[in-house]
DNA sequence: ATGGGTAGGTTGACAGGTCAACTAAAAAGG
DNA sequence: CCTTTTTAGTTGACCTGTCAACCTACCCAT
């Protein structure tokens, strides 16, 4: 293979998309890696977690959840499913409405909660100060733009 | 779930990686809609394809290709298979060294490249043009850094 | 009230992707 | 040479995430 051909291959990853999925698997990948290691758990099971331990109250809606994470129905159901068999998590039937599962962190899973959130924020933040306020700025911005051009060709 | 609460639970939404995430899946969910309405592949099959027709050579030899878009040999095996089902695609064992593969397009392989290159590239352009040339340079940086960010802290 | 529509949740099937075990071929090093 | 190590590729197991089918509970209309 000459330069010039291992040019014109590697101009193709140049292309934005490219670029933005293989960033967003090594992200992933790492977060997927650090979660097992620090807690045992998948990253699924960790943005459930979170999402229960950031709010208020004790409990929340699961539908709430699903809505705002937009998460897919099944995933979701078997990620609590795990979480309940870990001893993380417990539902109950909402009282008001019996569809509904009102979702609560366990003793364990509120520890789970507690030790992680730093060890996670610290990852963002690590992740973030690689980029001046500007670029991170810039860069949230840039996706935003991408999301809405993304969206807007979507269906078309 | 009062406004504290659901704002609580945003506010995890806009860590970085999260919006990445999202961002990616939905470009990713796009393209593969539109590599499936347009020519009939699914992504895997295209990024072979496509950088097997970049190249400047009627073949190209496989290990390059794994090595150069850091796909996954097994992942790379089977979307092969597939495209040879597919006629797409013809391989060869390279006569210097009885391991390695020589991939090439068949005739239709290579309409479907220059039929379906165009629609790449011009989603692409349609994308890179939400962004002014700036935005897109601090974008592209902004991803470069995280990237390296990601590298450098994965196996701390 | 009751029948139709809708929302929450579970489940099965499947696609995309990763990982590890394995075979075969080539290169390296005595 | 012959042994050891490395590299290309295939395959099987597995995980994650998506989609569709389905059930149940609720809501709303008449």
């Amino acid at each position: 293979m000459t330069q010039t051909e291992e040019q014109d291959l590697l101009q193709l990853q140049n292309f934005l998309t490219y670029r933005l999925a293989r960033v967003q698997a090594r992200l992933n990948a790492q977060a997927v890696r650090l979660l097992k290691e620090t807690a045992g758990i998948n990253l699924s099971q960790w943005r459930v977690i979170a999402m229960i331990g950031s709010g208020g109250d004790d409990t929340v809606l699961a539908a709430d959840l699903k809505r705002i994470m937009g998460f897919d129905k099944g995933l979701f159901s078997r990620t609590v499913r795990g979480l309940m068999a870990d001893g993380l998590v417990t539902s109950a039937v909402d009282e008001r409405d019996q569809r509904c599962q009102r979702l609560a962190l366990t003793n364990s899973g509120r520890a789970l909660y507690n030790s992680t959130l730093p060890v996670m924020r610290a990852r963002q933040e690590r992740l973030q100060d690689a980029l001046d306020a500007d670029e991170l700025v810039a860069l949230l911005s840039g996706l935003d733009k991408l999301e809405t051009a993304a969206s807007a060709g979507g269906h078309a």
